[in-house]
RNA sequence: GCGGCUGUAGUCUAGUCUGGUUAGGACUUGGGCCUUCCAAGCCUACGACCCGGGUUCAAAUCCCGGCAGCCGCACCA
């Protein structure tokens, strides 16, 4: 269906609706009403079946704000701040960087707004839409900035995605998963960006929920141990080739998909096929999906290769609702260099190693009183590189220049002894490389609504696979009577009792009721008729087809509960 | 963040230009009647002028500001 009419039924039936609406509203938040809070939870629970009971990994759940420090390290406090100026005249408003960039072709990035807008007065770069004059370099950060703590000491911020509360307890992790590659950690959560200006509903809000999944992998090693699982799954993918080309996308097998080098690994590849699983049991048809590459520029410097999973809408286009990147080591790298935390993993050999090294040893004696302060430098400089290096410039030139920190200290042969040593080496360490699925989940449900309603004639029927509807069955007397409403009362509370979601519902016709309960997606209704008091059966209509089946009374938790959870087809029970 | 248009019950809408009675209607929803299976009918009830300020004897109506929505521009690690 549509987007305004999904959108206008979502509001009035309770799953979706803009935040803080009596007092106008807020421009990028969203409230989840009674259905669709239940929906959403489903959704998040299924999530977790695919990726915390199905794949193994574990969950954790780290604070939504975040210190300074640790969003310096993500590159998030540098990266996500645009330094902004506006036209005088066409009050259009653009990044002073890039603007800086075009035109003189200087990279700029990372420069203090005030040199900024230094360059621009002194380059006398004017407006590139109407030549007209520009005005000083502001920041927009799209973070939310808090304090923390009452003196306002320490700089917080929201986080602006789960992922970076993973790679920072790195450490905990990896010992919990006893120090052995490969292991993934899921986060579901929240996650805040201060959006300029969100105007496309619940495609971009200022307060989401992610759920991310973070697979630490040896980097010689992409391959995926239950890929031949899905080797024949079919993948929609839109590569960076065809893009560019101006092709369309192309089906492919997982398998050739791999084999033909279109998507960079294995294991990348056995996560766009659990992804396009995930978002099928959803009940998202596979026509409207589709897998997109990132191009070159579009992809973060560091990532290898990244596709984002894309649906197809009536209003937005194809919009993103997954993002799955082969991010390499850049943020455990990153995340060590400025905590000082060694994050790499010990990789054992399948054989010990024996090299054979030359070693460079100082006399201590001379050393220390040569370089004083320098020298516990020199030495660490010393273990860490080859001294073969070192011995060749002795004969070439009898010294060797050595530079720490843009300050050269001459080595000669009569401060360094060399000696020959074999070393037995059982393994290395090394930073894993990242494989990140990126769920957007509110854009997921967004998607399941926009293609789960469906309009036939006049009546308008959510077809959500039962499993996830937020109300489950809904039972009605036939007609508003004492004797059948108590019998309907009774199913009821003993469906609840069993523990499905079951609704009671007399008000107006039976046929008004129906409309209702299709329209919020109720897979299941229990009529009882006068029938019932007869012989005990009641029936049970199914939603996509309003067919109806008499069954004995006893029946009707067994039978709803397999229909719901075991998939049985309805059919079956003819 | 800029410009244009818009803002009346849950929804759609009349009224706004030209200020003046109790803001009208339809659908929806609640209660009741009727009703033996898909939004029927009848009775009845609830429910609104986006927020703030100004002009005026009087503001849904005119003016200013804010907020939100839509469209265009810009932005979207």
């Amino acid at each position: 269906m549509k987007n305004d009419e999904v959108m206008t039924i979502a509001k009035k039936r309770g799953f979706l609706w803009s935040s803080f609406e009596i007092y106008s509203g807020v421009a990028g938040f969203f409230d989840y009403g009674p259905l669709g809070g239940t929906l959403k939870n489903k959704i998040m629970e299924k999530w977790r079946e695919y990726y915390v009971i199905g794949e193994g990994f574990f969950e954790i759940e780290s604070p939504t704000i975040m210190p300074e420090e640790a969003l310096k390290a993500s590159g998030h406090v540098d990266h996500f701040n645009d330094p902004m100026t506006e036209c005088k005249d066409c009050l259009n408003v653009f990044r002073a960087d890039h603007i800086i960039n075009e035109a003189t072709g200087k990279d700029v990035e990372g420069l203090p707004n005030e040199e900024l807008s230094r360059i621009l007065s002194e380059e006398k770069l004017s407006c590139p839409n109407c030549g007209g004059p520009l005005t000083h370099v502001w920041s927009y950060n799209l973070m939310f900035q808090t304090i923390i703590g009452s003196k306002g000491k320490q700089t917080g911020y929201l986080r602006p995605e789960t992922a970076q509360g993973i790679f920072i307890p790195f450490k905990r992790l990896l010992r919990f998963n006893r120090g052995k590659l490969p292991f993934g950690v899921v986060q579901l959560g929240k996650a805040y960006r201060n959006e300029i200006s969100p105007r496309q509903g619940v495609i971009r809000l200022r307060e989401f929920t992610q759920a991310e999944v973070e697979i630490f992998v040896d980097p010689r090693d992409k391959t995926h141990p239950r890929f031949h699982e899905v080797a024949e799954d079919t993948l929609n993918l839109y590569s960076a080739q065809s893009q560019t080309d101006e092709g369309d996308s192309v089906k492919y097998t997982a398998q050739k998909a791999v084999d033909d080098g279109i998507v960079s690994s294995q294991i990348l590849t056995y996560q766009l096929c659990l992804a396009l699983r995930f978002l099928k049991d959803l009940g998202i048809p596979e026509e409207v999906i589709r897998f997109r590459q990132h191009l070159c520029n579009e992809m973060a410097h560091y990532a290898i290769d990244c596709w984002d999973v894309e649906i197809e809408t009536d209003r937005y286009g194809w919009i993103e609702i997954i993002g799955i990147a082969d991010r390499t080591d850049f943020d455990l790298k990153s995340h060590s260099k400025h905590s000082k935390e060694d994050l790499r993993v010990f990789i054992e050999y399948d054989q010990p190693k024996t090299v054979k090294k030359l070693v460079a040893k100082p006399q201590m004696k001379k050393f220390g009183p040569l370089f004083k302060a320098d020298a516990p430098k020199i030495m660490e400089a010393l273990k860490e590189m080859d001294a073969s290096q070192i011995k060749d410039s002795f004969q070439e030139s009898g010294d060797y220049p050595l530079e720490i920190e843009g300050k050269t200290h001459i080595l000669t042969p009569y401060i360094i002894d060399f000696q020959e040593v074999e070393e037995t080496v059982r393994g290395e360490k090394i930073f894993p490389h990242v494989i990140e699925p990126s769920y957007g989940i509110d854009r997921i449900i967004y998607s399941v609504l926009l293609h789960c309603f469906h309009k036939e004639g006049d009546r308008t029927i959510l077809k959500l696979p039962a499993d996830i509807a937020p109300v489950e069955v809904n039972v009605f007397p036939l007609v508003n009577k004492e004797e059948l409403a108590t019998v309907a009362w009774g199913i009821r509370d003993e469906l609840r009792r069993e523990g499905l979601i079951a609704e009671y519902d007399a008000s107006g016709t039976i046929g008004r009721r129906y409309a209702r309960s299709d329209e919020i997606g109720v897979p299941y209704a229990v009529t009882v008729d006068h029938q019932t008091l007869e012989d005990d059966t009641v029936t049970i209509r199914n939603r996509d087809d309003s067919k109806q089946v008499r069954i004995p009374l006893e029946d009707v938790y067994m039978t709803l509960g397999s229909l719901i959870y075991l998939k049985t087809e309805f059919e079956e029970l003819y």
